[in-house]
DNA sequence: GTATATTAGTTACTTTTGTAACTAACAAGC
DNA sequence: GCTTGTTAGTTACAAAAGTAACTAATATAC
């Protein structure tokens, strides 16, 4: 009754990715999670402004692919904890900068640096090429939009 | 305000799978959401039974790393769509047999072949030796429990 | 200026998920 | 047999996510 002749759905790209993503990001929520209690569209929100600095809701959104009501509730967090400062635009209100506060900053070093270890962890087992191949493959298959 | 000198998180292994995943999923679930109705848990369901043929929920949930409650729910959808159906197992009353029903398995074969194609096409970016390492470094990453 | 459209972000409501407690069936010790 | 423990699966309740409607600010057309 059971059939792998054709085509290998336990090979099925989404599937392996989705299998592979949920492991490596319940692994890594700790860190951010027990620590700071956050949640994972907070960690990401603190990690894009960690990167990129000063943005717009609007901009981390698209930077992200997360979607605008999830960022304003992770933003909402966010500020309730201190990690972020919100900056209303004077020329057009509508917008708002959002920035790390000190601690939020501190924070997100920490989990950086808890980010590297644990990537290094990850690669433990694949050559250093085969692992920027697969960081590479992972991007293209992302495209510009990620 | 930026840094991206260190460590470049936007490399980081579980970013970079989660947004692949999402993506990628997003994009499939056209074809179990339009057309069956199906979640996403659904079709992994289907999916799963479809490749080893009748097994328990307890078996589904080993083999896919979904939580039990979850495929609970799923399987209770899926007897109402006429797609599975169960069978107490006579000896242990326990555990229960499920399998795909005639209009289940024509289903999972449509899907089956969309899954393929939709392969295809993410595939046709990379030569064969690549996708075929992308795949065995998530299956790799994944471990023996996936 | 005034009506209309667009944009950033929030809120309300619904669906889905996560966690924990639960039921029912069986097993093992005694 | 009867307590105690374990297992498969469900249910109840709480947390999170998705969708759509909303507010407020600005831009555009006239």
């Amino acid at each position: 009754m059971s059939d792998f002749e054709t085509f290998d759905l336990r090979l099925f790209l989404p599937y392996l990715l989705t299998q592979a993503a949920e492991q490596s990001s319940l692994s890594f929520q700790r860190f951010y999670k027990d620590r700071y209690g956050m949640l994972r569209t907070e960690w990401r929100v603190m990690f894009h402004l960690g990167i990129f600095g000063a943005m717009t809701a609007r901009d981390i959104g698209i930077r992200s692919n997360i979607h605008k009501t999830k960022i304003s509730r992770a933003v909402q967090k966010l500020t309730e904890k201190r990690f972020i400062l919100r900056q209303r635009n004077i020329d057009d209100r509508r917008h708002e900068s959002i920035q790390l506060t000190a601690s939020g900053r501190d924070a997100y070093m920490k989990l950086r640096i808890k980010a590297e270890q644990y990537q290094t962890d990850l690669s433990a087992e694949f050559s250093a090429e085969e692992f920027a191949l697969l960081q590479n493959m992972l991007k293209r298959l992302i495209g510009p939009g990620g």
